[in-house]
DNA sequence: CCGGTCATGTAATGTGTTACATGATTAC
DNA sequence: GTAATCATGTAACACATTACATGACCGG
């Protein structure tokens, strides 16, 4: 079977569910698996086109009154066969995370203690939002009774465990700097 | 002053330190900064090429005997300028990390619970192995006593926190998958 | 009447990986 | 003798972001 890219499975993961538009994806995805998954149109629309070209999915378009024309993509029983042979793969490439904060500090030395230390609450603000962000997201998705909420709740509680574990270090950075 | 990308202040950075060529950057990246840092060849000549066009660094070939000759690329004083202001900068984009572990188990409800107990298995092994290569990393910088250990440290202890939460919510996700 | 939301899409640009090319030395 | 290490570099490709372009409806 052909390899897509991770985006293409992505995409077609959400196709599963009742998102079906390219502006309805990009809302999901930024509503739901942004702690995880990042998106642009100038992916969605693209690879739309790509997975309806593959027949992965068929298009229906609906003229809604006065706003724009929307294409909904129905998956195709193909296009379910290629998301579930993908689901069943081994992970290959666990990928190191790229952190800039950790990049300057790793030059600290070439930095003044008071700037390191801003650095750092700075880095300790944003992932105490983070983790509230999560907790809010939480809470949506435990009133809304969709049949995939525990599954999605299982990466929100990876979210929280790790940003509490980078506030920890945070913490204990900054007592070590001062 | 000028922007250039964080993969060009890695390398400036790196280039305060005793590794001036292309091949000492690359290993010093696998071998110190790999936990949230990567980087591959096609990406440091090029950046070396215009580090040294943008007058940052002076290049000084050491012909070795035998061995292929190497550029050592040293600092100007330009160069350590540019690295400093870039230190300074409060940081912009924090980053989601992309997590195709986590992409494979909110579509989980597309998957059998078998394979989805060993999609986490296997990531729980991976970031057992990966906590291992950190303590290994750590006791090697603390023989070495270097001036930047410190700094040094500080990353490994966040890669080792946020390993051992990641390794924790494997734990629990297995637990009431069962 | 102005900003937000709904809705689709392309083009330019930026960023990064992989594969290829070369070749001597060293350790087993 | 053969695999690993040392050493540099390019070209093709893959992947992603940003800016741009368009335009109607809705709430205040």
């Amino acid at each position: 079977m052909k390899n897509y890219s991770d985006t293409t499975y992505a995409i077609l993961g959400i196709l599963t569910t009742e998102c079906k538009s390219g502006y309805a994806i990009k809302q999901l995805i930024d509503r739901s698996l942004n702690h995880f998954w990042k998106i642009s149109y100038g992916q969605i629309y693209p690879t739309l086109k790509l997975i309806s070209q593959e027949g992965l999915a068929e298009i229906r378009t609906s003229s809604n009154s006065g706003r724009p024309d929307k294409n909904e993509y129905y998956l195709t029983a193909k296009g379910l066969e290629v998301l579930k042979s993908w689901l069943e793969q081994p992970i290959v490439n666990f990928p190191a995370e790229r952190n800039e904060v950790l990049l300057k500090l790793f030059f600290g030395h070439y930095q003044s203690q008071e700037k390191q230390i801003l650095l750092l609450q700075n880095y300790k603000e944003n992932l105490e939002k983070r983790y509230q962000t999560y907790i809010a997201i939480e809470l949506a998705i435990q009133q809304d009774k969709n049949e995939d909420a525990m599954y999605w709740l299982f990466t929100l509680d990876y979210g929280k465990r790790t940003a509490q574990a980078a506030i920890d270090w945070c913490n204990a950075t900054l007592e070590k700097l001062k």
